[in-house]
DNA sequence: TATGAATGAGGCTTCATTCAT
DNA sequence: AATGAATGAAGCCTCATTCAT
């Protein structure tokens, strides 16, 4: 038995990763308190204890979702050094939504999407994430135009949040045909567009 | 007074019109039925006598974007026929963004991305959305193809659905932001990126 | 093509029809006046120019049936003049019910059993029919002690009224058990009991 | 203030009993959740909480007879040893419906008459209520048939039988004239004729 | 830390009826 | 005689939250 005072701790873990599934799935708006607590096997009491509202839950899946970027456990790896490792990037994105049978978005869009005029709190958690997600991408763009491999016209924060974007129109695309083609296609193209910034090795 | 055959006809409209509206700005799952009757003026019993029930309205909503879109009486003009035409055609995404205070997405990715699992109906639609999209956009590629003006390598299915998914990361990254300059700057990139498949003019 | 003045007639028939079928299978409480509109191929207008309200459906339908009882019309044959008849009509209730595959109880015991304080109107319906029925079986048991075939001790009102309540309750209970062989047996055993009052014939 | 283990079950409770005398009153159909809640003095919230849907809650209702018919804490004493007990049975059932101002039929009948093709809960839930009933008869007569006090030509199960249905029938038909004079009637030809299986007593 | 009873607002839909043509 | 648009009350149920233990 773990020391009392991390079991708790553990308690709203489950609830928070029995949440961010039901959002990925669903979205947050569709998700209800009740179902929450009922896939994560805890109590009305419990919930209200860990979070102030729903909404409070929201925010801290999205900060658990900044946690596995910021720290490397989520599912997908941000750490981008080379451009093989941009290709598996994007690749992950469709194996991700492979693993539900083409039924689901990107589970930041699908919150994201969500947000309306009222929502501060989720739209700026979410802004967060697209920006350290955008440095990501960013620095590895800056590091190979520092090292001569990338044309100095390129505008690596452009080239980044071309990413993002592609990424997130693309998954949506994905989930709405059920096809991982179309977003393979995409990918593909993104990527031989922004190869065509690489500098050619000099022999 | 109008003639009877169409009384019924501009009621439907009215809460077709009004329920586009609510969706774009909230989403549909966030809409209820109750907020459609007041927004259009009628009662509860209109909407359902006009509609089988709220996915049959998120329905016909659609089914009104692809009129639009189709007949060119949408927002946005659809019909692409130079390099110019593609430029406005971004920006009348953003403008239309502004319109908003940047508050809110795409109208047709707000609803799409709230899809699941079991809105089969929805997701045809949205589908069908895409395609008819895509394919506007692939016709303008393939004929400046045709007339020599686009590199042969060029996957004009592929650009065409490289512009659909990044208008819709784009909307949704600018309605997190709340920002225009990064929808610009991300249509900016693209367009930087798609017009290196220009063929250069023969002098 | 018919004479005006009986087109009217003829959709009314319909209503009553379409609504008496509706009233078997799901009672008349659960029955609204669309569904009826509907299985009878009408508009609203016509519905509410045949029919003061619901209620006045209900009550035309059980006029309808009084009338087939009266008339013979109807799908049981209420004129008994003897044994074998009486035992014939309880066969055709069973028969009846079979025809649903054992889905429905007795017609009129289904809209009986929904009356409350307040259907005054329908209640005097079913009570005069009732009431009918039982005239139709007590004279026969009155015909077959005038001519000594049945015992003095037989009161018969009062097994004119045992067949009536019991056909009612076996119905319900052949519905609940969807067993057509329960109502065979109550029926066999209440007219075994019946029976009993028969003077045998002098030899 | 009660132990908290038994605050939930009163309430729970205490919206059966509500419900059951509005089912009786007016049938399950034509009773809304929103009539029991107010007749209970709970709150929507609750009704749900303690049952699935309206459906549950008849289901429960009829659990909750079925208790008190095995128990013996019901309105009417099931266990019948003697004839006596048996005419007492049946004045039960009329003092019951007297009660009520013969505004009522049998609460039983009044849930089961309303069943149709989908209600295969409350419809199993019926048939097990009178099932326990037949049997309780049932044993009476095999007692009787066993000491020799009735005729061994007597079938103890048809019998039954025909007083669940002839019960049921009979208050139906009080309900509707609004008649105790008729059930007693009905009940009393009845075991009129029931009495012919008893066989004499040795002198 | 944990449980689940309690609350009431609101969401989606059907109903019964009337009205205009 | 016929159609179907319009109305608003009501029916069934879920939601998000708070409270008592």
């Amino acid at each position: 038995m773990r020391p009392r005072s991390q079991r708790g701790a553990e308690t709203k873990k489950r609830i928070i990763r029995a949440a961010a599934d039901l959002f990925h799935r669903q979205g947050a708006r569709a998700t209800s308190p009740e179902q929450v607590i009922e896939a994560s096997g805890t109590g009305k009491g419990q919930f209200y204890h860990y979070f102030k509202n729903k909404e409070g839950l929201v925010h801290e899946v999205l900060l658990h979702y900044l946690d596995g970027i910021e720290s490397g456990n989520g599912q997908i790896d941000y750490n981008i050094g080379n451009w093989d490792d941009l290709e598996k990037w994007f690749a992950a994105h469709v194996a991700a939504q492979k693993s539900f049978g083409m039924t689901r978005g990107c589970p930041f869009g699908t919150i994201g999407n969500e947000v309306t005029e009222n929502d501060d709190l989720i739209r700026s958690d979410m802004s967060l994430l697209f920006e350290v997600i955008k440095n990501k991408l960013a620095a590895f763009f800056s590091n190979e135009k520092a090292a001569g491999r990338l044309s100095g016209e390129a505008n690596e924060q452009q080239m980044a949040e071309l990413c993002i974007a592609t990424v997130q129109g693309a998954m949506l695309v994905g989930k709405i045909r059920r096809n991982a083609k179309a977003v393979e296609a995409i990918f593909r193209e993104l990527l031989a567009q922004l190869k065509r910034y690489k500098v050619p090795r000099a022999s």
